[in-house]
DNA sequence: ATGGTTGAAAGTCAA
């Protein structure tokens, strides 16, 4: 069977569920999962998803930031929410697909939103940043006393780091940027490898070649200065390496009205 | 050197 992922940050899921609807109409991902929901649970549009089909959620969100959301046309079980610094974030959700999945049954589901960490790249000045450290460490931790990756499963979300050369617009220029700062480049890519986790776009589509997620609202014209980031991943486990079919940055997502300034990432795989 | 935009929510803060 044909298994996708698509990872999203949606910034306010209830502003875009309109767009996040027809998303789904079009493409129909198997799983979609959200970051930057914007949205009590109480207000959680739980109802559109339903009726476009993707009837199994969990969802953990704060009034106005953060918030992480997985909805499913696949059943799952078991479903879990960290609290990730010692702070009731919602940066973090996993699910596991259930035996009603056929062939996907027990794959996990890892949906992180890791801290953006503000304008200052220095730990000491910039407590924003020091949180971004601290949550890749706690990332890390929870890797190491859970092994993750151990099982067939997928790491996803939006990861607030452009790791590689090829996934900013300008190496050069970002270089002390926040996102592409060697601190933060080098502690997630540390973290996957030694996790055992596989970067599922690289593996499809190598540098040089420039990949993008993000764009700036901030920018005249998006398309035309085409400075981009890629802060959106999917990770796979040892276990789903060999199902790797294709990735797709649905990029065009960037110019629809009033857009997210991320666009959907979509993995395919077959089981 | 610094600005530029967006969302949630009602002044600013976070991104």
């Amino acid at each position: 069977m044909q298994l996708s992922v698509t990872t999203w940050n949606i910034n306010s899921v209830r502003l875009r569920i309109g767009m996040v609807t027809r998303f789904l109409k079009d493409h129909q991902p198997d799983v979609l999962c959200l970051q930057e929901t914007k949205t009590p649970d109480e207000q959680f549009p739980a109802k559109a998803f339903s009726e476009a089909g993707y009837v199994h959620q969990a969802f953990i969100g704060n009034k106005g930031y953060n918030g992480v959301a997985i909805v499913s046309k696949l059943p799952f079980s078991e479903k879990e929410a960290m609290a990730m610094c010692e702070r009731n974030d919602a940066r973090h959700m996993t699910v596991v697909l259930d035996k009603a999945a056929g062939a996907a049954a027990g794959i996990a589901i890892h949906n992180f939103y890791i801290p953006a960490g503000g304008d200052i790249a220095d730990p000491e000045a910039n407590p924003k940043f020091a949180h971004k450290l601290h949550f890749l460490d706690a990332v890390g931790a929870w890797g190491v006393a859970r092994n993750p990756a151990g099982r067939p499963s997928l790491l996803v979300g939006d990861l607030n780091i452009a790791p590689y050369e090829h996934d900013v617009w300008s190496h050069k220029q970002l270089l002390d940027v926040v996102s592409h700062t060697p601190i933060e480049t080098t502690t997630l890519e540390k973290l996957r490898s030694e996790l055992g986790w596989t970067d599922a776009a690289r593996t499809l589509r190598p540098e040089p070649e420039k990949l993008y997620s993000w764009w700036s609202y901030r920018a005249a014209d998006w398309q035309a200065s085409n400075r981009g980031r890629r802060l959106d991943h999917i990770w796979l486990s040892d276990a789903l390496r060999p199902t790797l079919r294709e990735l797709t940055f649905l990029s065009e997502a960037r110019g629809w009205e009033r857009p997210s300034d991320h666009v959907p990432v979509t993995v395919q795989l077959e089981l």
